[in-house]
DNA sequence: TTGACGTATCAACTTATATTGATGTATTTT
DNA sequence: AAAATACATCAATATAAGTTGATACGTCAA
């Protein structure tokens, strides 16, 4: 893990601050079930379009949203595989994590 | 997952928020091997007291790490109970994220 | 019980993030 | 071509998070 390169661990780190704010975290929850356009999630949010573009924005550099551009609609999905690659970082912690008894201070 | 109570997406939260800051991870990574204490953590990564014990303590908000105190150090652990509840809350998107055909907005 | 040590906390400051309202740029409709 | 729509971006501002140096607190050793 301490090998990973930078540009992945920086990935990570833009995931998991990406995660960490309630209205993203929202757009996600609703992106779960289908694919949206930003006037849908500013509906269905009840924020304005430039706070929504801003978030989107940052969901999109962290890589765990797509978009596809239809006419004048952008259209924001879910990328799946980015998740995975978070649930997997934390799966490491499980994995090489020994319980090892305490290593006293004052040896 | 909508209906999770507020405190554990809180909780949640915090985790995500906890795990976006290089420091915060470097602490972490450390002690996959071993508690340590304070002073080992300035030590082995060359910072402050101060700046540990802030970044310990948003750890411990986020229930990533446990503490306990020994004399005059305070030992600090990994959570691992608390990764695994960020980890399942991620692989819930995979289990239930379709693939839907896209809806126009238009229709 | 005094002094040193390990740690937490605080106040002041710096830096990073988020919000707001306005403007710009495609794209489509008329 | 002009007006309307959907979205991105920008500058200004507000808020949140991180850093620093100082101080306070508990614990231990002398």
């Amino acid at each position: 893990m301490r090998q990973v390169s930078t540009l992945s661990s920086d990935l990570v780190a833009a995931g998991f601050h990406a995660l960490s704010e309630t209205l993203r975290v929202q757009i996600l929850d609703l992106l779960r079930t289908r694919e949206l356009c930003v006037c849908d999630l500013c509906e269905e949010l009840a924020a304005t379009q430039s706070k929504l573009s801003f978030h989107l924005k940052v969901l999109k550099e962290a890589e765990l949203v797509r978009s596809r551009q239809e006419g004048r609609w952008m259209y924001y999905s879910l990328n799946l595989p980015q998740f995975v690659v978070l649930e997997q970082y934390l799966a490491e912690y499980r994995r090489f994590s020994p319980i090892i008894p305490t290593r006293s201070c004052d040896d």
